[in-house]
DNA sequence: AAGAACGTTAATTATTTTTTTAACAAACTG
DNA sequence: CAGTTTGTTAAAAAAATAATTAACGTTCTT
């Protein structure tokens, strides 16, 4: 009888755990990560330290899709493999500290955004600064390359500032302009 | 023979577009944004107001994939509707500001986000406290309900600070905490 | 050194997502 | 008000993504 209600009891924790899993992994949806990945994250931040062959077992998947899960999490810089002393099996452990999350996370790919743009800029920009030079050209279509050219240059402060905004949050700045918790004053203020 | 500079000058601004256009796609794409709805944006970044038969041009595609596109993008808070007098086709406008855009982007993500996941831990956490005050169960059973409650309450102020965080992006706010120019000094530094 | 355990890669299959064509509904025009 | 034009919804086709099984290479064990 208390059997019975002890297989109940960690029916609901289990089932507990699950409702958070799932909306673990449909926030990471919303930023472009699997359903699947994302589920397989919320798994290791419940579980702690797992081999892939635990995550085959807590998700039912095959084995090749843990792995590449696994190496997708570590992509997002969520998943570190960590060494467990007289563990034959490779072990990953989640991020657990949401904050940490947040930061790895998005630094790795507010700094990816600047610098394809910032890339993409440079070599656009270069191309229309031939075209200026070029006198033969109608004023009109100078004019259209110059008005472009200044598109993407005032666009460059943007990036400039994401690059400030990701080494802000690497470095936990901005937990200093913006605190954990709101009792604790800006001491600035 | 001017025409012939004029067309490939013509040409070469196309290119340099296309090449930010794709590298703004790409970024989208970091982002869970589909490629096709990243190159609409872009598309639109250039061109300014469209209706959707000047994107069905410019993109080569159907209509009805312009009209989900935009919608994506409406939802995404990162294009508007616009009223054009005296045209009857619908227009739209994408957010050329890189600010607001990431403005509009974030805040709703978060804001999602930290809506999402505090729900599931409040629903989680009901079912984990009636097994606690369970007094028949085993200590051991109960200890895992404890725990997991504890885990998912000390998750909150990731929560909450999230959504301070999106408050402080969508009033701007958050370019004073970090300057849109480097050499704007805080002012309470 | 031979065999087993483990993880990854490759190829195939399955599933999901996206795109298109076709049908529809609403709003405008004369 | 009949006929267009415009935009969206629905159904079908196409394409891209993800997952599985099978094969492989490496490392550990004995």
């Amino acid at each position: 009888m208390a059997d019975f209600h002890e297989e109940k009891a960690r029916e609901t924790i289990d089932h507990a755990k699950e409702l958070v899993i799932d909306s673990l992994a449909e926030t990471m949806d919303l930023y472009g990560v699997t359903r699947s990945a994302g589920t397989l994250y919320g798994t290791m931040y419940f579980e702690g330290d797992m081999t892939l062959d635990q995550m085959r077992d807590e998700l039912g998947m095959s084995k090749p899709s843990m792995s590449t899960g696994v190496r997708k999490l570590q992509d997002f810089n969520v998943v570190k493999k960590t060494f467990k002393k007289g563990e034959r099996k490779h072990t990953y452990v989640a991020e657990r500290d949401f904050f940490k999350f947040f930061s790895n996370f998005f630094s790795k790919k507010w700094d990816r955004e600047a610098a394809l743009n910032l890339e993409s800029i440079r070599h656009a920009q270069k191309e229309l600064l031939e075209l200026s030079s070029q006198e033969k050209l109608p004023e009109e279509v100078r004019e259209e390359a110059k008005s472009v050219y200044t598109i993407l240059e005032e666009s460059k402060p943007y990036y400039y500032w994401l690059q400030r905004l990701s080494a802000s949050v690497k470095s936990g700045e901005i937990f200093d302009l913006i605190p954990f918790y709101p009792e604790e004053q800006d001491k600035n203020e």
